[in-house]
RNA sequence: GGGCCUGUGGCUUAGCCUGGACAUAGCGCCGGGCUUCUAACCCGGAUGCCGGGGGUUCGAAUCCCCCCAGGCCCGCCA
């Protein structure tokens, strides 16, 4: 319904000037919309904008179209301003559950997000990947789209040989409670250590490597022993972060099915092979100034081949390719989309997030300087709970507790996705750790205040006529959710979302304390439980989509 | 050395792709508001050469060029 406003505006301006690019824009304060078209027809036309302006608005209110529009000339620029017609049309629609779902689409969509080694556990870094991932999954769901998620298990690298060798060679034991991806982190590190001190040891790793490439059972065995208990460690994480995935591929099953030896016949015959000691692709001609390589002089392949032959095997089952990766991905990620499309295949759509360090420098497993995502959760939960309990002491333990997790997932999840991903960020736990305005809690509190307001208010009758200020603002922000939707799964850009539910929750908020609702009377009481209920049912379907939990009371 | 990303009040940040009306909000600071629908809230105030310099344009935070600073990448690692 606004898109469609918006494009009968555009045609009626384009219809009136043959200006072919008068672009609407955002009105501020002044309007929902704008033109700036009497700038551009000043010079043709040789009068001045303000003049211009004037007389265009005169035509425009003349359009039938648009009639349920306001169109004033103030200076050089034509407001638009929709009518409490329009508003209360949206309204009707966002008091429905699913409020915001866009039509049904064909079009297969499969999106890998975390994809992180399973040498040690996932750390904030890893999850802002799990979180800008699963944020655009729900999206892409609410858009209409059919959609899987994947998880790239990376069970063949040198990082899960060196696990193997550490668990072999070194005291591994598990230490009491200790989770399992701790304690492979544990041993990797400790493994590492053992590396820097004896060259010998990496000799053993190759060898290790090469025996898992070549499909010997018991090394096999081993490697997907230890990277299973990783994972264990990492789905109690990822639930915990209400992250979901539907399926783990395993990166040493592209070995298995021959798909990766295929994948390297094909890239040998392509124009741009270089066979020498090794298999390479030169791809200099397309601003690539290094070597891309596929297949080492012993014969086995790295990474990069494994990685094509995953994503044509992507591309056969699904129309659209997504990948959620680090910035440190970039350079192999265009070299990889740059040659699927060589080779005829889909090339994947690849969402870049910029790195999360800590103060005193970047993160590194091998080293040991990470904030695990476990503790982080932790400690959250800690301090929502004693929040919680500050607040509400009447409720009992378990009702506090399940508000506590609620509202410690909300400040990870909403702390991390409101900031655009091209962004390099710094970890600081006292912003991690935040209940305040532009937080998770914050959306959160406005919702189960709505809840609030409607359970007390018992049954009304639904009334969409809104004429306040207030109201009508509220209204407003409430009709724009679904294009926000479209907007997040157009631009793969989730932080759109997030800060709409802030700006959604400001407004109602600003409404809630000037427009008294349960002590208003007859219609107008009427018209403003509908605005809440409206409020409510957004602020749901915005948390939801976020991946937090819309909780009815805190 | 080359490539990509970032630089917006003391701190964090939206807007930049698609140029327009006094640059968005939070934290912190100052001043107000709970006998009133949940104060994890609201209202008011101070704080900006939008990194610097050139250019394009009637008009630049936004587009182009140069420079500076920070992050990431440039491996027979993944």
């Amino acid at each position: 319904m606004p898109h469609e406003m918006y494009t009968r505006i555009e045609k009626a301006i384009k219809d009136l000037t043959g200006v072919p690019d008068a672009l609407l824009v955002d009105g501020g304060e002044h309007a929902d919309l704008a033109t700036t078209v009497a700038f551009a027809l000043a010079k043709q036309k040789k009068q001045a904008p303000v003049k211009i302006a004037q007389d265009l608005a005169l035509e425009l209110k003349k359009n039938p179209d648009i009639a349920m529009v306001t169109v004033e000339a103030k200076g050089p620029y034509i407001n638009f301003t929709f009518g409490s017609a329009f508003v209360s049309e949206v309204l009707k629609d966002a008091v429905r559950p699913g409020y915001g779902n866009l039509p049904k689409k064909p079009t297969r969509v499969v999106l890998e997000h975390t994809s992180a080694n399973p040498n040690g556990p996932l750390h904030v870094g890893h999850i802002r990947n799990s979180i800008i991932g699963d944020t655009l999954a729900r999206a892409f769901r609410k858009a209409g789209y059919p959609l899987e998620v994947q998880y790239y298990v990376n069970d063949m690298g040198r990082q899960i040989a060196i696990v193997v060798w550490g668990f072999d060679n070194l005291d591994s034991a598990r230490q009491d409670n200790e989770k399992e991806d701790a304690h492979i982190a544990r041993i990797y590190i400790a493994a590492n250590r053992a590396i820097e001190k004896d060259e010998g040891i990496t000799r053993q790793v190759n060898t290790l490597m090469q025996l898992v490439e070549n499909g010997d059972p018991a090394t096999v065995k081993k490697f997907r022993k230890e990277v299973s208990r990783c994972l264990d460690g990492f789905a109690v994480t990822l639930k915990d972060l209400n992250v979901r995935h539907d399926r783990f591929v395993w990166e040493s099953d592209f070995i298995r099915n021959g798909n990766t030896e295929r994948i390297i016949n094909r890239l040998k015959r392509m124009p741009q092979a270089r066979e020498e000691e090794t298999l390479a692709l030169d791809l200099s001609e397309f601003g690539f100034t290094n070597k891309y390589v596929i297949r080492r002089s012993d014969g086995t392949s790295v990474y990069a081949a494994r990685d094509l032959a995953y994503h044509a095997w992507k591309g056969a089952n699904f129309d659209r390719i997504i990948d959620v990766l680090g910035a440190d991905h970039k350079l192999i990620g265009a070299q990889l989309q740059c040659t699927m499309k060589l080779i005829g295949e889909k090339a994947p759509e690849i969402v870049h997030f910029e790195f999360v360090s800590l103060p005193e420098g970047s993160m590194s497993t091998r080293a040991g300087k990470f904030v695990s995502a476990d503790d982080l959760i932790t400690e959250i939960r800690k301090r929502a709970f004693d929040e919680v309990t500050a607040r509400r002491p009447e409720l009992d333990e378990a009702t506090r507790k399940a508000i506590a997790r609620s509202v410690g997932l909300a400040a990870i999840r909403y702390d991390i996705v409101k900031v655009s991903p091209e962004k390099s960020t710094v970890f600081d736990w006292k912003e991690a750790l935040d209940f305040e305005r532009q937080s998770g809690p914050y959306i959160q509190y406005a919702h189960a205040r709505a809840c609030s307001i409607l359970g007390k208010a018992g049954s009304f009758t639904e009334c969409f006529e809104l004429e306040t200020e207030q109201e009508i603002a509220v209204a407003k922000k409430i009709a724009r959710f679904p294009e926000v939707i479209e907007q997040v799964v157009a631009e793969l850009r989730p932080h759109i979302l997030a800060v709409y539910a802030r700006e959604l929750a400001d407004t109602f908020n600003t409404f809630y304390h000037f427009e008294p609702v349960l002590k208003s009377e007859g219609k107008v009481r009427d018209r403003r439980l509908t605005l809440v209920k409206a409020v409510q049912n957004t602020l749901k379907e915005s948390l939801q989509t976020l991946g937090i939990d819309a909780i009815e009371t805190m």
